[in-house]
DNA sequence: TGGGCCCTTTGACTTGCGTCAATGTCAGGA
DNA sequence: TCCTGACATTGACGCAAGTCAAAGGGCCCA
């Protein structure tokens, strides 16, 4: 596996600035700042496979990874989307539970996970903020469950498209109007795996969507979507559910 | 929604005993013990529901529950399932994110938010041990996702009552042999929602289970497993996942 | 002993999504 | 300019699981 080093703006780190260290006083920051150090990955490389012995914690600085498990006969299921300021790895655990994958060209801040476990007990609040990101992974999972247990193939479509949304918005507030424009950071592939469904399916359900005035595509990653409301209308969920910021 | 006061003998208390308190000293135990109380639901109560503000965290002691996530229309999906040393509800959120429910007759033990939360400041190795079992959950719930998102109807099942029947093992490391009986503690439409299924499917696949010798079915509830490794091989997953004790 | 209720099983039919296969689109390289 | 390969769309067809409906059990209680 190759991984180069890459030089990256301290600042566009979100280990410090967002994800973990939100609280942290000016001394522990230097202390991170000190153990940290940023890997490159190329769109496409594996990142770490399951089974394998992992050594280090990360967070995502930029770029778009996945989560995957998979059967034997190559059955695929994304199990997460890691965007930019989410965390990879668990202290505690040695082991890689999923195939991590980059899809898009990744950054990541890295932590040798043997350091950072020892920050994690001088810093409490540190694990204070890593429980709060696990439970509202944990939160997310579930959600997804209801989406691949129950959901139809065109409220599966509705819902990614409203997630990408979402997870697109400033979180300082700034929410998206109507005609917003958004680039899907995924593949059809990526989509159909992280949906349960086939890209013969999420194609065909693209187009219905499109045909029925709900989204309009541009190119082959561009969504347009015309009116918000109705494209949460498509999802199956309760109005207001997760759409508050 | 009736909640009776019920009295348990305390060294069943499983946050005592195992999911919280394994590494507290003697006064942090008194300290728990003088915060704790019990209660009591009987089978199909409904102990919470979404959206409700939460004042209690609690672990479960005896018996069943379920969370759940439902559409307007009525489909449900189960998205965890709660046997004893199991904790229910997130410090730091007030609002309940899921429906919870008695399937069997249940006992929680329960603390107070407020108060609970205040020894997580003071005593950070519980803290540290609720980090453990958010990140246990979410595993689990991922490995659900593959089940919900890729498997087969025969595979569910098949999954299903390998859990049930790792669930039902001693972690003292005693093994289940083969002709293991097992109780399901619950019902179709329960196991329908938690693998994604109608009823019927889950009939119709226990009834070809059967036919192909994979398991016995004795009275409504209770299933004979002949050769754990025949059922394992139905699961699709790897032979040796999750299966370590 | 029988009736009512709930849960489960079974059968007949339908359908949404998967499978297989062909065609379309676009970017990069010779 | 054409070729090539990767990704996406579209169509025809099949099947696994859903839907609708009826017929068992098993348990409680009159």
């Amino acid at each position: 596996m190759k991984r180069e080093e890459f030089s990256v703006d301290c600042s566009a780190c979100p280990i410090r600035h967002k994800a973990v260290c939100s609280r942290c006083e000016p001394d522990e920051l230097d202390e991170l700042e000190r153990i940290k150090f940023y890997k490159f990955y190329p769109a496409g490389q594996t990142v770490a496979i399951r089974g394998e012995p992992l050594e280090t914690v990360a967070s995502v600085v930029g770029g778009v990874a996945t989560l995957t498990r998979s059967m034997e006969d190559g059955r695929t299921q994304l199990v997460g989307l890691l965007l930019p300021s989410d965390f990879i790895g668990r202290p505690g655990r040695t082991a890689i539970e999923y195939d991590v994958t980059a899809v898009t060209d990744l950054t990541l801040c890295c932590f040798n996970r043997k350091p950072f476990e020892d920050l994690l007990v001088r810093f409490p609040h540190v694990r204070e903020r890593l429980l709060e990101m696990a439970l509202d992974e944990l939160d997310a999972a579930r959600d997804w469950m209801l989406l691949l247990g129950r959901k139809t193939a065109r409220e599966r479509i509705a819902s990614l498209i409203a997630l990408i949304v979402k997870r697109s918005t400033r979180p300082d507030g700034s929410v998206m109007g109507t005609g917003t424009r958004i680039e899907l950071p995924i593949t059809r592939e990526t989509m159909a795996n992280y949906l349960g469904l086939t890209i013969e399916t999420v194609s065909r359900q693209l187009t219905k969507l499109r045909a029925d005035g709900i989204i309009e595509l541009d190119g082959k990653r561009g969504i347009i979507i015309p009116d918000l409301g109705g494209l949460l209308a498509e999802t199956g969920d309760d109005d207001d559910g997760g759409m508050i910021f």
